[in-house]
DNA sequence: GTTAAAACTAGAACGGTTTCAGTTTCGGAA
DNA sequence: TTCCGAAACTGAAACCGTTCTAGTTTTAAC
């Protein structure tokens, strides 16, 4: 399963990933090029976007399916007695950019994010393709069959949620404020 | 004010922007080059990126402030009565997508932008780009001096609705679903 | 009529992305 | 062990949107 050619592979995508996050974190993301950073990996271009089809935000933000698995969790595994707004307020608060203690590894990556424009929006795209997985959880979690336009609507609105509260001065309280609406909005969660 | 000098750039302006649209409806948005619009409107490619700076969306989605003007009407003129939601929810029902009965001319156009998501993505943009606005609105129907995080958030909930409503089957019974909810979440408004 | 600003121009350059044809590397079947 | 085919990788070319540059034309204002 896991032979030399797996290994070898994986490694020339964290070389890349590497090579990127650390440029990026010395010159800014757009001060660098796709060609530097293949040039730093000791790769080619090709190989690059072939293993970031995406584009140049995905190797930053690396998707791979962990998004969803962090929600379904958040929502499945939740406290008993949690409604499944408070278990996703929760999830949120704990995680970059609003819990703040956290290494600085992640904090300097979190800034870069931040600090960047496409980066921040590409985050916000890949946290939208979740909406369906998100709405199908909060049907399972209502006891419904299939996820309708409310549950929609509704996930949607929890996962604009972060890009929306980074914006504002103090982002765990605009955090904090949009889910004690949303939870008004859908008072059967 | 308007004299030759003017009127021949705004001449310039709708060719490109008519060639685009043309070119758009015919093959495609992504199957047309700004080199072909450029040479169907007779000019340079320089000249279509000194009118048109935020780029070949921006040939479809002129923005110019139209949006924010109207939904400051929308909101400054609404009948006694009518919360600052409901004139909102009726806003958006009473234009494309949603609304059904426009003139051909409009609906290809419409057709056009959902259908290509780049310009689907680029009008989302523009329309949260009219969240701070929005959001100040929504304090002066409220009778507040500055617009605080809970009314950024409905901001950008209400001006997110749209693009969300548009995905679903049934887009005006979504976009209503939405409202609703929102009144729920923000029944001081 | 002169002048200066503004619109326009062609062409080069850049950066992200895709494509292509060809090479190397490896896993598995024979 | 050998050999075959798939998969990873490569360099180079091409494409497209966008910006830049240096220079030309047009027009408004004095």
């Amino acid at each position: 399963m896991t032979g030399r050619r797996d290994r070898k592979k994986a490694a020339t995508r964290k070389a890349l990933a590497d090579a990127a996050l650390e440029l990026f974190l010395e010159r800014g993301y757009d001060n660098v090029t796709v060609k530097e950073i293949a040039e730093a990996a000791d790769t080619a271009i090709a190989t690059l976007f072939a293993h970031f089809p995406a584009g140049k935000e995905a190797l930053i933000l690396d998707d791979s399916g962990e998004r969803e698995a962090s929600l379904t969790t958040a929502i499945r595994e939740r406290p008993q007695g949690t409604s499944p707004l408070d278990a996703l307020h929760a999830f949120f608060a704990g995680r970059a950019p609003f819990r703040e203690d956290l290494p600085a590894e992640y904090r300097r990556r979190m800034d870069l994010i931040l600090a960047t424009p496409a980066l921040w929006a590409y985050a916000r795209t890949v946290w939208i393709a979740c909406q369906d997985t998100l709405a199908a959880l909060l049907a399972e979690a209502a006891g419904v069959d299939e996820p309708d336009d409310s549950l929609h609507v509704l996930a949607r609105y929890v996962l604009e949620t972060p890009d929306l509260a980074s914006a504002r001065p103090d982002r765990a309280a605009a955090l904090a404020e949009a889910f004690a609406h949303l939870k008004r909005g859908w008072p059967a969660l």
